[in-house]
DNA sequence: CGATATTGATCAGTATACTGACTATCAGTA
DNA sequence: TACTGATAGTCAGTATACTGATCAATATCG
């Protein structure tokens, strides 16, 4: 019979719970209170001023009724504001605010550590190795989650 | 800067993403109602009759906080049976039903397909090495989340 | 142009996960 | 035996994630 530890899956769930842990101690313990999903979509607002919630969703692969929830948690922090589309009036064009970029910046150490010690156990080859197969898996299973990547259109 | 596809924690977000997506799909299509948290814990009472919910979340690695509605759900279903303990007062016992044995054996067949799907971009070989990987970088944050892997004390 | 389809955002409902607190019980020790 | 600490289970509260529905606005096509 197959054991617990022969299933991908079962591995997937307790990589992440360690993942999600670490990354909330290290945060924790350099004094912010940011989840790992709250970090990516600050992060992608950065980098993509104006975006709308869809276009982040998309970015980062997370469904787009999990992101209402987390936006409006990083607005109520003042990490992030959200305007009215000029352009489409369904849509929201998201920012980041001054403090979202000082907390960003400050959080970026704790947030390096943390993806250091899941790797902890494993040589910097075999990090890269893991991470490799991570991409390949995920990029054959994209479609198959509600969430998929999206690229931004050109 | 760095890339989400860099983040390790990223990567195995997206992947236990995807591969809760197939384990629902192949398991809703096999016209089963059952999630991948209740499947692990309901193999896990089949194999370990009467143990309490402590032992049960150890051996899976869940919170015990989390345990308490999983078992409710396996019970509301009549896949499992919570008994008062008679060697102490505090602790439940938990079996398997005929009903939740008959589910866990007709299902098998979905969850092992799973299992490929979510490897489905990998050769076999690949497929075991990233295994092989999250295994030992599990195995050296066993202790990292709050709820680590616990054997059954001999 | 107007009917239809699609899209952006949100909401209600359900299921993990976790923090922290609480009760009841058990175990070990002064 | 009485006190102390640990343990089993639950609960309230919060944050992901998802399903499926709804509403407003936009896009498309006959």
């Amino acid at each position: 019979m197959k054991d617990n530890n022969d299933m991908p899956g079962h591995l997937a769930r307790r990589f992440q719970q360690i993942a999600v842990a670490v990354f909330l101690a290290e945060v924790g313990e350099a004094g912010f209170d940011l989840t790992p999903v709250q970090y990516a979509a600050l992060a992608t607002i950065k980098a993509n001023p104006g975006l709308d919630q869809v276009t982040l969703a998309g970015l980062i692969a997370y469904d787009r009724t999990t992101i209402t929830g987390v936006v409006d948690r990083l607005v109520q922090k003042g990490l992030a504001e959200r305007r009215a589309s000029s352009r489409d009036r369904r849509a929201r064009e998201l920012e980041i605010t001054d403090e979202g970029r000082r907390v960003l910046r400050k959080i970026t150490p704790a947030v390096e550590s943390a993806q250091a010690i899941m790797l902890r156990g494993l040589s910097a080859k075999e990090g890269e190795e893991l991470m490799r197969l991570l991409r390949k898996a995920i990029a054959a299973g994209n479609e198959l989650s509600r969430a998929p990547l999206r690229e931004i259109q050109a």
